[in-house]
DNA sequence: CGAATCTTTGAACTGAGTCAATTAAAGTGG
DNA sequence: CCACTTTAATTGACTCAGTTCAAAGATTCG
């Protein structure tokens, strides 16, 4: 379903200092890149590493929080993948309102929405000090007709992409605002298990504002959906660090859909 | 810019003789095939046309209204282009509910979600009778490599596909539903006018219970939405077509978002 | 012509948005 | 390092829009 990154053994030191990802790495100090087979590992296709890849580089940038990578509107060049940190999607509507239109963590790529024009379309926000490997698309492009593990990673990408969209619509459609942050929760969840990270205890890098902008609720709705779950029993909640205490009850909860009724009265223990 | 296809003329003859589209044409009767180029021209990449791609042929399929083109969970194979007809992007949630994703018309990739996965996540389904043309991946790809077009090709589906669920989002952040069905509309009428049609007249060919699921709303509500814009003059409404009466009026209302009043007593004149 | 589905409309209830106020956290500057 | 400011988060009260249930038209199809 959400088959995300990777067999569980390639993702190893996740997101920790880049550059010490790479013990034997002879390059000097100052140049911060990293290799074609990283890129690879980080996006789950490690097995897909060569010596050909092990060849090629890209470089690699440091994002502060709250800087945007991509601006609306910014001319297509290159795609990014996101090495540490995170980022939010966004897009700004007519009235200046910004959507929030997804997350990304590590392994996962950004700036695909420019893909086959000339500009992109939504930008991209750091939302903690983060890094990204820059790949520019033309060269990613050439790359790839030499070298199929290239073409694959883009395919990938745009795959993942895809799922995840849909993912968010599945989630956009639940009728009660409950239901959705119970699935914004464990969508999380099953991303940072992806990753070999703890699927019981996250960390919200986000704002309660983004989640709310994201799940098409008020802020003030999400705060609420969370202390219910809290008096539910499902989960803690401590700040921005949410403890999963009840997985079961959690999905339970998340499969609530328009049209049932809560014929089983375990629901409504409260 | 692109052939006309399907016209309300040529519904009752669905999908007309595909072949038909090639007046020049030697091939023999039988073939029921079209080539690369009128891919690329159906696509908006006419320019892109050359004498290479002339002599490439995809298969066309024909499917007929309510029959699934692509299956949940079917191995990945084969992207389609739609030639004529329409679809629903589906998907089936763990109650068995069927969640539409979205809609393609003429012009449209199927089966983009299966890229970079053996299969597919989303299933895809014919709301009219409808033609393909069967453009197999693995072909499509080393095709690529010596024919940028093609590979242009690919790239553009994808982007365009990834713009396409950044505005379902935006539209189903709507906070009210009238202003979801008012995206709605406009979103079609835009396509409509992309493919060279009329842009106030539409031919709603899903019904409004696709509609709702895409919306996530419940389907009376979409009705009431319609009826709701009838009176406010916006639209006018005959079983599934639709006329949009006053545009201006109906994007102004689109614009409407959360945190917003209507200090303009215009748009209360019911 | 009748069966099935789609669509519209009505009425009641409830959940979520809005407004407002309080508390908590984080960043600023003396 | 601590007042001070700003932003984030929670909670409450009220209102209304949308869901749900129900039923009646309309349309399509066999």
């Amino acid at each position: 379903m959400f088959d995300r990154l990777a067999t569980p053994g390639d993702r190893a030191q996740p997101t920790g200092h880049v550059t010490s990802l790479h013990p034997s790495d002879t390059r000097p100090a100052g140049s911060f890149q990293c290799t074609a087979s990283d890129v690879l590992r980080w996006t789950g296709l490690g097995a897909d590493a060569s010596a050909a890849t092990e060849g090629i580089r890209f470089g690699l940038r440091r994002v502060l929080a709250e800087q945007t990578l991509v601006h609306e509107g910014q001319h297509f060049e290159n795609l990014y993948l996101v090495v540490a940190g995170s980022f939010k999607h966004v897009q700004i509507d007519l009235e200046g309102y910004e959507q929030v239109l997804g997350f990304a963590i590590h392994g996962d790529m950004l700036g695909l929405d420019g893909l086959g024009r000339d500009q992109h379309t939504c930008g991209a926000m750091a939302l903690e000090d983060a890094t990204v490997a820059v790949m520019p698309f033309a060269e990613l492009q050439s790359l790839g007709h030499r070298l199929p593990a290239l073409e694959r990673l883009l395919h990938r990408a745009t795959g993942t992409e895809l799922l995840r969209r849909a993912d968010t619509q599945y989630l956009m459609s639940a009728p009660s605002s409950e239901v959705r942050v119970a699935r914004f929760l464990l969508q999380l969840s099953q991303r940072q298990r992806a990753l070999g990270h703890s699927d019981r205890r996250l960390r919200l890098v986000m704002t309660r504002r983004d989640i709310a902008s994201y799940l098409g609720v008020a802020h003030e709705t999400v705060s609420r959906a969370l202390t219910a779950l809290v008096h539910e029993g499902c989960i803690a909640v401590a700040h921005r660090d949410i403890e999963i205490v009840d997985d079961a009850a959690l999905r339970e909860l998340q499969r609530l859909t328009r049209g049932r009724l809560p014929h089983d009265p375990r629901e409504l223990v409260a």
